[in-house]
DNA sequence: TTATTACATTGCAATATTACGATAAATAAA
DNA sequence: TTTATTTATCGTAATATTGCAATGTAATAA
């Protein structure tokens, strides 16, 4: 069928799904580790740096907007991406939340 | 044409492209989300537990052991599966290592 | 042996994703 | 105005994912 059930899970399950769909693309890792390096917004020189066309860019840095990881200003004719601290802190914890689950007691899983 | 040009990019944004994938589906979340609670190995009541079909949840429990995030060990006629605490660790660090890289300067954003 | 039980695998239909050429839109430069 | 320049969107082909019924497999029970 190839659509996901949403309604049978909790609302965080499907945001952290969501989430860890975007980063599931090593040209959107690859976006963002650019715009952490660069550490102030950048435009798009991102289609010089990876090997991909511009429209395929576009498209990516659609999908890092629709979560809010990434915001983009207009400047003049071209734009300005950068990293929203105030969401990436928020998705770092979503997923902190998650990791710091396990081991209830460090060092013994129970396998 | 659907098929991602994984020669573009380094091996570890691969390899985080790869493991988030596996974190993007809402079903998968909840079976890690259960075996943590459970803090035990735990056999295949996951199907009562979701709604889904028994084929279902076999093909997402392979595909969390494909990254090797959860492990089965054949327990007679059922398989216990549980969460592999060396793994996750790993897991985590890598999250970790790409959301401690911005901001570089605490609470100062470009945005 | 013959069920039964618990998972895994296969095969398929429905849908989603990836990539890119073509084109649109919006601003700046000539 | 006309022409670049930059980014977004549309349309489409190729491939991947999701979900499940049907079937396969392996261990146990009767």
């Amino acid at each position: 069928m190839g659509v996901t059930k949403s309604d049978l899970f909790s609302e965080r399950q499907n945001e952290l799904a969501t989430i860890a769909r975007v980063f599931a693309h090593p040209a959107r890792i690859a976006i963002l580790e650019h715009l952490i390096k660069a550490n102030t917004c950048i435009n798009g020189d991102l289609v010089q740096e990876l090997g991909l066309a511009q429209a395929t860019i576009s498209q990516h840095l659609r999908e890092l907007k629709a979560i809010g990881v990434i915001k983009g200003s207009i400047e003049g004719v071209s734009v300005n991406y950068c990293i929203d601290p105030i969401r990436w802190l928020e998705i770092r914890q979503l997923f902190e939340s998650l990791f710091a689950g396990f081991p209830k007691i460090p060092d013994q899983g129970c396998c």
